[in-house]
DNA sequence: TCTGGGGTCCTAGGACCC
DNA sequence: TCTGGGGTCCTAGGACCC
């Protein structure tokens, strides 16, 4: 029997290489994709990087900088992303048939049945690295280790210590060695928070963790710290998930570019949200008996006491994707919970809990079969419409409610083209086929 | 002026039941 | 009214991830 041996593959600054796979000339160049509402920066290219821009700042304190450093700047292009994420999958899936897609950048493989001395595994992960390269023109790290908590160890030491891009930690001397080097920040699992709680104990590099007590861990940390350091024993605790585990909550939230006060705004929005929640259901075959939604305020205003966040849970009759019903119970909800507060409200957010795969849901008792059957045909023909139509062509009343008007509306100003999912968005290139023409003809001539 | 969105897992505590 | 053990379900909140 092989040994199991698991391969962490990691796009390199995943959103700033797409933006760069249809602009190559920013090749090299600093760049940032900004959040929603063009907030802060959420991906930055190795260069923006070095200028010491960090993950999570707002935009506007950088923008001075940008000009002097000729930054180039993105809103998120979520479609671009996500399409080019597919086509990643998918080459790294025609290696192996055990692949944990783990986000949208980065994937576990399994790699037991191959040869597995270091030099092959090396190896391997060297020619993945240039085929994915190849397809998709996506750069990509590769580590790898015998539990998953040390590959993405290897992997963070194959982007930032390395020049191939591939990394191994398997033997043990490998192993001691990086483990004395690097933070305890850099393992999976270890944030702020523990960061603090640790370094209080005097437990600052990863060698120092691993060693410590393991009952001491288990009463600090849980049993999910217990499992990190365990991990990184070289002990396996977390295996590939299946990929058909299928998820426990949907939630669609969003900020707003102010602050709303008014509730026809907020009905507004709530609607709007509660609509994408339900085709996110359909899209995943799923229903939801449980809808909770919530307001909060703006955290950035200073001096205002405790959050104002108002939240309320509702049950519904009988599990559905049915956006109408989900729309009028959420706006219920929403009328139920409100109340005032000057200076308003600065996000919204619906979430289904308690979700049911739609094949196994039984019908309501007391709901007859032809509504039900009168609303899933429905939600199909609007699904359709709207998917070839684009966004929003057909959609209930309510979230383009008569009184609010659309303050709340996510800002996008520096989006890229969406070249590989809209035909009217694609990527065109100019010739100039007489002259290309007239060139070979003389090229022949010549010949 | 301008500060993201979408998830997971685990634990503690309260309500309620026998 | 008090006493005890054992269990389930739900919710809130804390930690983390990308």
């Amino acid at each position: 029997m092989a040994e199991r041996i698991f391969a962490l593959v990691d796009c390199n600054t995943f959103y700033a290489s797409c933006e760069r796979v249809f602009r190559p000339e920013l090749e090299g160049r600093p760049i940032v994709v900004l959040s929603n509402n063009d907030g802060c920066v959420v991906a930055q290219s190795r260069e923006a990087k070095n200028l010491g821009i960090t993950m999570g700042v707002p935009f506007f304190k950088i923008k001075e900088m940008a000009k002097q450093h000729d930054l180039h700047y993105f809103s998120s292009n979520y479609q671009l992303y996500g399409d080019l994420s597919q086509r990643v999958m998918s080459v790294l899936q025609s290696y192996c048939d055990e692949v944990e897609i783990y986000s949208i950048d980065e994937a576990f493989m399994i790699f037991d049945f191959y040869d597995s001395s270091e030099e092959a595994l090396l190896k391997l992960s060297s020619k993945i690295k240039i085929f994915v390269k190849q397809c998709t023109g996506i750069p990509v790290s590769v580590g790898i280790a015998r539990t998953k908590t040390l590959a993405k160890l290897a992997n963070h030491i194959a982007k930032r210590y390395t020049t191939e891009g591939v990394f191994a930690l398997m033997n043990d001397d490998t192993i001691e060695t990086w483990q004395q080097k690097l933070p305890i920040e850099q393992v999976w699992g270890i944030g702020y928070g523990y960061v603090k709680k640790l370094s209080l104990y005097g437990i600052s590099n990863v060698w120092q963790l691993r060693n410590a007590n393991e009952q001491w861990i288990r009463k600090l940390m849980g049993v999910v710290g217990l499992r990190t350091v365990k991990e990184l024993k070289g002990f396996q605790c977390h295996e590939i998930d299946p990929p058909e585990t299928t998820r426990q909550n949907i939630l669609v939230s969003r900020s707003f570019p102010s602050d709303l006060t008014s509730i026809d705004e907020l009905i507004s929005a709530i609607a709007s949200h509660t609509t994408r929640l339900g085709e996110k259901l359909r899209k995943y075959h799923m229903k939801t008996e449980v809808l909770q939604i919530y307001l909060t305020q703006n955290k950035f205003k200073v001096g205002k006491g405790p959050d104002y966040h108002l939240s309320g849970t509702v049950h519904l009759p009988f599990p559905t994707a049915d956006t109408g019903l989900l729309v009028s119970a959420a706006v219920r909800l929403l009328k139920s919970i409100f109340t005032f507060n000057k200076d308003g409200y600065k996000k919204a957010g619906v979430m289904a809990l308690n979700l049911l795969p739609d094949s196994i849901v039984q019908t309501n008792l007391f709901a007859d079969a032809t509504s039900e059957i009168r609303s899933q045909k429905l939600m199909r023909a609007m699904d359709c419409i709207n998917l070839k139509m684009g966004k929003n062509t057909i959609h209930y009343s309510t979230s383009t409610h008569a009184n609010a008007t659309s303050a709340w509306q996510m800002r996008t100003e520096w989006r890229s083209p969406r070249y590989s999912t809209h035909w009217d968005e694609f990527l065109t290139i100019q010739v100039d086929l007489q002259d290309e023409l007239v060139q070979r003809a003389r090229v022949k001539k010549i010949s």
